[in-house]
RNA sequence: GUCCCCAUCGUCUAGCCCGGCCCAGGACACCGCCCUUUCACGGCGGCGACGCCGGUUCAAAUCCGGCUGGGGACGCCA
C-alpha cells in the first residue's frame, strides 16, 4: 500500500532517479523495526536552501552514508500559505548542487494529509485529543498577560473539560497531553534532556480549517517512514518532548534524535540575509565549488581530530554524530575562501572549465576555444580564491589588452621598452618553444645577451600581454595564449608606444 | 518573563567522558621573514584562549556548585 505520493516534478531528473520520483516505496504500518538506519531531511519550501539547512542536509546524508542506511527527502509543506514550488525547486538545486542525492523521496506532506486526518480521528475516539473553541483572538491576549505576569505562555485547558460540542462551529483539535511528570530523551549531541510535563501545554494537532500542524505531521511521517534518527536544527529541542508524547500517544516508537547546533553570524546572532550570503544557490554564484561548501560545512560543528580537508569519501568513512560539537558556531566566510582556494589550486582544469564558463559568459566571453580555457585555468588556479575572481583574471586572455597600465610603463623609458619588445617578438617568433619553463629560459637569455635584469625584461613584457603587471608568470602566459597571439599583443603594445 | 541548551585564541576547533604527558595543540585571519620577473603559491616564525567565583583533590581546561554571558523555544509557522 502506498501511502505518499510524488507531486512535483523534480528539476533533475539524474539527480533524483526517474524511477524514484515515480514510484516511492513506503510501506504503512511497518513501524516495529529500527534495525535499519534511516534519516531524513525536512525542509519546508518557504525559502531557499540556506547554509544552516545545508549543513543538516550534510549530516544526516553523511550519517546515512556512512553506515549504509536511507537518506529520505520530506518537504514539510502543511503551510500552504507559505509554501511555494519555487521554494521546493529551490531546494532541489541547492542539495543537487552539493551532491546530496537522497535514496526516497522527496515526499510532500500535503499529499499525506487524509492520513493525518486518519491519526487525528483514531487520537478522538481514544480520548486523547479533544476539540477546542476557543478563539486566536482570546488565546493571544491570554498569552500576552501570561507573559506580562512572568508566566509561560501556555494553554490553559479551557475546553479540555467543555462538556457542549457545538460541532458546527469552528474549532481546532487539541493533543490531550500529559500534565505531570516529565518527558525526557538522550540526544545523540546534548546527551540528556528533561522537560516537566507541566511546561507543556495541549498542542493543536489540527487547525479551524482541518488542516494538520508541524508538531502532528512530523511525529506521523517519522514514525511511518520508520526514521531511525532525526538529525535536526537545536531550534526543535523544545518540540522534542510534545513529540514523544506524540509518539507514545499514538503506539509509535520514539526515534533516536540528535539536535545540533545552530550557525550564528559574525554578531552571534543567528545566521540570516543580514550576515551576507546565506543561500547555498549564491555561493554557487559567487564562485564557490560545492566541495568547498561541503567541506567547510562539515568542520562547522564538528571534527575529526586536527583534519581540515575532507573528501567526500573521506567525509562518509569519518563522520560521526559522537564528534559534533554542542555549542554554535559562528560562520566564517574566510574559512570558507581558503577551503574554496585550496579546491580551486587541487581542481581538474578541464572540469574548473565547465563550472568557470557561465562566469565567463556574465562578462561576454562566450567562446573558450581560443585560448583553450583549460590552459588558461592552469595558469590561474593558484592565483584565485573563487570562480569570480578567476574570471575576472581570465579576462585578458580573451580581451587583448585595450590600454596598458602606464604608471607601471613609465618607471621604463621608452627606447628600453621598445628594444625589450623587439628582442622578445624576435626571438620568440624564431625560437619554437613548447613549455612555460622553455619560454621562461629564453627570456633570461634575452636579459644577458641586451645586459637587462629579469624585472626590467619581465615587467614591460607583462603589461604588453595583460595589460597589468599582475598576472600569471609571463611564460605561462605565453603558453597559454600561443605563441603567435602573444607576439602579435607585443608587436601591438610596440606600436603603442609611438603613440 | 518562563523553560531548554551552550561556554578553550578574533573565528572553526583538539584536549574534557576516563583529572597529572596542556604555563593548552591544529586551522582560518592578521603580522614578520624567506622564495620570487609581478600577483599569487609555498616555507619558516610571531601574535593569540581554558568567561568569573568558590569547592573537591597532592594535582583541574578537564569533576561539582553558583554567577555572568550567549543562543533557542514559548503560533490555528515550520
Amino acid at each position: 500500500m502506498r501511502i505518499l505520493q510524488i507531486r512535483s516534478v523534480v528539476s533533475s531528473p539524474n539527480y533524483f532517479p526517474a524511477a524514484q520520483i515515480s514510484r516511492p516505496t513506503f510501506n504503512f504500518p511497518g513501524v516495529s523495526s529500527m534495525s535499519e538506519l534511516r534519516v531524513r531531511f525536512a525542509p519546508s519550501p518557504t525559502g531557499y536552501l540556506h547554509v544552516g539547512g545545508a549543513r543538516t542536509a550534510l549530516f544526516n546524508w553523511l550519517y546515512a552514508r556512512h553506515f549504509g542506511g536511507t537518506f529520505i527527502l520530506r518537504i514539510e509543506d502543511t503551510d500552504t500559505e507559505r509554501s511555494t514550488q519555487q521554494s521546493v525547486d529551490a531546494i532541489l538545486q541547492g542539495m543537487e548542487w552539493l551532491g546530496l542525492d537522497c535514496d526516497e523521496g522527496p515526499f510532500f506532506q500535503t499529499d499525506n494529509f487524509p492520513l493525518y486526518k486518519q491519526h487525528v480521528q483514531k487520537l478522538l475516539d481514544e480520548g486523547k485529543a479533544y476539540r477546542c473553541w476557543c478563539r486566536p483572538e482570546e488565546l493571544e491576549a491570554k498569552r500576552e498577560a501570561a507573559m506580562a505576569e512572568g508566566r509561560k505562555p501556555k494553554y490553559d485547558g479551557t475546553c479540555r473539560r467543555r462538556q457542549d460540542q457545538p460541532l458546527d462551529q469552528p474549532h481546532v483539535i487539541r493533543f490531550k497531553a500529559p500534565q505531570e511528570g516529565e518527558t525526557a530523551f538522550d540526544d545523540l549531541i546534548k546527551g540528556r534532556i528533561a522537560f516537566p510535563n507541566a511546561e507543556l501545554d495541549d498542542l493543536i494537532i489540527s487547525r479551524t480549517d482541518g488542516t494538520p500542524t508541524y508538531n502532528f505531521c512530523v511525529v506521523i511521517d517519522d514514525a511511518l517512514m520508520r526514521i531511525s534518527h532525526v538529525i535536526r536544527g537545536d531550534d526543535h529541542v523544545n518540540n522534542t518532548p510534545r513529540q514523544i508524547q506524540l509518539y507514545e500517544a499514538l503506539g509509535y516508537p520514539v526515534p533516536i534524535f540528535a539536535h545540533v547546533p545552530m550557525i550564528l553570524g559574525s554578531d552571534k546572532a543567528r545566521l540570516s540575509k543580514r550576515h551576507g550570503a546565506t543561500s547555498v544557490i549564491a555561493y554557487r554564484d559567487m564562485g564557490y565549488l560545492p566541495e568547498a561548501l561541503n567541506n567547510y560545512l562539515v568542520r562547522l560543528g564538528w571534527s575529526n581530530g586536527d583534519d581540515e580537508i575532507f573528501s567526500r569519501e573521506e567525509m562518509v568513512q569519518k563522520f560521526d554524530i559522537a564528534n559534533v560539537g554542542r555549542s554554535p558556531s559562528v560562520f566564517n566566510p574566510e574559512k570558507l575562501n581558503w577551503l574554496n582556494a585550496h579546491y580551486i589550486k587541487s581542481g581538474d582544469p578541464a572540469r574548473l572549465a565547465d563550472l568557470l564558463q557561465p562566469h565567463l559568459a556574465s562578462r561576454g566571453v562566450t567562446d573558450t576555444a581560443t585560448p583553450d580555457l583549460a590552459g588558461v585555468i592552469s595558469t590561474l588556479q593558484e592565483r584565485a580564491q573563487t570562480l569570480e575572481e578567476m574570471a575576472d583574471r581570465a579576462l585578458f586572455y580573451y580581451q587583448a589588452p585595450q590600454n596598458y597600465d602606464q604608471a607601471a610603463l613609465a618607471k621604463f623609458d621608452k627606447p628600453h621598452l621598445a628594444a625589450v619588445f623587439t628582442a622578445v617578438a624576435a626571438k620568440l617568433s624564431a625560437a619554437a618553444v613548447t613549455t612555460a619553463a622553455e619560454c621562461d629560459a629564453l627570456f633570461k637569455e634575452i636579459c644577458t645577451e641586451g645586459g637587462w635584469k629579469m624585472p626590467q625584461v619581465g615587467q614591460p613584457l607583462r603589461i604588453a600581454l595583460s595589460g597589468s603587471t599582475q598576472a600569471p608568470g609571463i611564460g605561462e602566459i605565453v603558453m597559454a595564449l600561443g605563441v603567435t597571439e602573444a607576439v602579435a599583443r607585443i608587436e601591438r603594445a610596440k606600436a603603442a608606444l609611438t603613440d
